[in-house]
DNA sequence: CGTCGGTGGGAAATCGATCTCTGGCAGGTG
DNA sequence: CACCTGCCAGAGATCGATTTCCCACCGACG
């Protein structure tokens, strides 16, 4: 026996004086195992350092203990860091205290088949895939997965809905940006609104003039962009031609809204005090922008941390019925309202 | 037989008419099996759609066929996200295509137990750890692991010579930040350097420096900032103080020459007309600042990449000597200089 | 006092791939 | 013609945990 070689299950069974049937019953908890003999196993597990051998028993159970974080990979670097980066925490941080492993798998756009291959390759139990907007057909495509799958983010309203997911509520956060301005005083405000057909940037829209219509404010102009601060920029200048006594504005992301504000000081608005101005993500560029712009935060590590859970449910008990969490948004209070 | 039993090395072995020994070496690509036999089996493992169980290897090689990326977890979601998702995409895509799988593993820094026992446990057979400050106890404390590590950053000058290690060259990046100012005419130059002591950051001033001096220019002033955007400002602010007629700027990091931007146009100083700017990390806020900024860009995905390229190569070859890599950085023009 | 329900625990099969050991066969040599 | 060397492929052991099957033993009841 070199000094390296790990204790097994025998060794416990052996310094316990039982069967390593019995060892592994007492291990696992089991209600058979008579109280004493139990204490004794677990003693003599701790005594040696007995870690149980994962190979041998995904080899054996037919599970394998792990379950896939699938993040597009070109958002893990960019500016869509934080919203695969959070979510990934979230999940990893359940997931290990279960002590399932996480294992990452990227998603290039351009070649899903090795992800589809190692997916259906018996390497994960399940897997919680990050959504986001240009890994969108990942949905289709997984969605007949023989495996349980959670998505983090529901990019289409008409997702089907025997799809388990977990988005923020961005209905709600649209509202909130809503209230902020009208508490604000504003009443003649615009809305720079994400891609339409984007179910996300949809819903946010939506939220804002619901609000809208509850205090009985007319929503003025509404702008689609792309999320960019460049887009951002044009769909700003294009309401200053639209409404130029505009006094509010509601950004579908905070990137739009920094490239508004880039516009409004340039025609010489100043932002409180001319107009207010809300965004929407509250990423570090809320912060450092000038002036630091209130903006909807999403809760983007609880979304990956309740997607986890949802996995390990539906491990648990498979015949669980398929569901669809929201998550509540909150507002950030910077100096741009 | 359920209609989802996947199939086995045996039922490939029955359809090519051979054992499950030859059967394996044939998939194996072991010399010692006939040609003709060789495809027979590859054709039926194919005709199956045969995958070899994970489990079943791992329990009999000893090897699990999956390596950890550890992470800093606080890093990922917030302004560290680039710093950590790169190296994280570098490192994955590598792993995947050799078909190891990337366990992706959180470090907190409240709490290492959990990640040290998984990581002794048996479940990685290797770990690529992304270091950051504030990780930077980790290498010590990794140094020891009974299993292969490769780090990516290294903190400290002084770091084990007997560690692995993939690091960006951060003296190079200080000599291209220096030459970009000269090539501008600059030779009234000061320096927001990060935390002194902090490896990287002393390697870009020494960089820095010593591209100055083969200009036989002066330094300038040095002040130390901690990275972020308010350091930034209040060194900015002490650096004006102490020459006022600086006419160009190193800053360690682009969030601190972000915070000098504010000031400097604070002070009524154009960028670049009156004072060039140099940042580095090249980060999304040097795209969205204004003006945009020069920046050094390192080679953050390649470091992961690199550091996985080196774990895979220990997992082969363990005599493997430790190795100390250095990947260069790059200048990203823009229009602060 | 004998038998029966019930409970705790041991022996052994099992999961699937790998690897050692060994035998068979062909070609070459004395 | 006998024998040896190599090469190739099959039989079976092995990795370690789980789980089924079954036996032994206990108290209780007829």
């Amino acid at each position: 026996m070199s000094p390296t070689a790990r204790p097994t299950l025998l060794d416990v069974a052996r310094a316990a004086g039982v069967s390593r049937a019995t060892a592994s019953r007492a291990l696992a908890g089991l209600p058979s195992v008579d109280a004493a003999l139990a204490r004794r196993v677990r003693d003599a597990a701790a005594d040696l350092d007995y870690r149980t051998n994962t190979a041998a028993r995904a080899l054996r159970s037919g599970a394998t203990g792990s379950v896939a974080l699938v993040a597009p990979s070109s958002e893990l670097e960019g500016q869509g860091g934080p919203f695969v980066g959070a979510p990934l925490r979230g999940a990893t941080a359940v997931l290990f205290a279960r002590s399932v492993q996480p294992v990452l798998l990227l998603d290039d756009a351009r070649d899903r088949a090795p992800l589809l291959r190692h997916l259906t390759s018996g390497h994960v139990d399940a897997a919680v895939v990050v959504l986001q907007r240009e890994s969108e057909p990942l949905f289709t495509e997984l969605g007949d997965l023989p495996l349980p799958v959670v998505f983090v983010g529901r990019p289409r309203a008409a997702m089907d809905d025997a799809l388990t997911s977990v988005d923020s509520d961005n209905y709600g956060g649209g509202r909130l940006a809503a209230r902020a301005l009208l508490e604000a005083g504003r009443r003649r405000v615009a809305t720079i609104a994400g891609p339409s057909g984007y179910a996300p940037a949809d819903e946010r829209t939506r939220g804002f003039r619901d609000e809208l219509a509850a205090w009985d404010v007319h929503p003025g102009p509404v702008v689609h962009g792309s999320f960019s601060m460049s887009s951002g920029a044009s769909a700003a200048a294009s309401v200053l031609r639209r409404d130029p006594a505009v006094d509010g504005l509601f950004a579908g992301s905070d990137l739009m809204a920094l490239g508004a504000l880039r516009v409004l000081a340039a025609g010489g608005r100043r932002v409180p005090e001319d107009v207010s101005v809300v965004g929407f993500d509250d990423t570090v560029v809320a912060e450092t922008c000038d002036p630091p712009l209130t903006s909807v935060r999403q809760p983007l590590r609880e979304l990956g941390a309740r997607a986890a859970e949802l996995v390990l449910d539906v491990l648990r008990d498979p015949g669980a019925a398929p569901q669809h969490v929201l998550l509540p948004t909150t507002l950030t209070t910077r100096e741009s309202v």
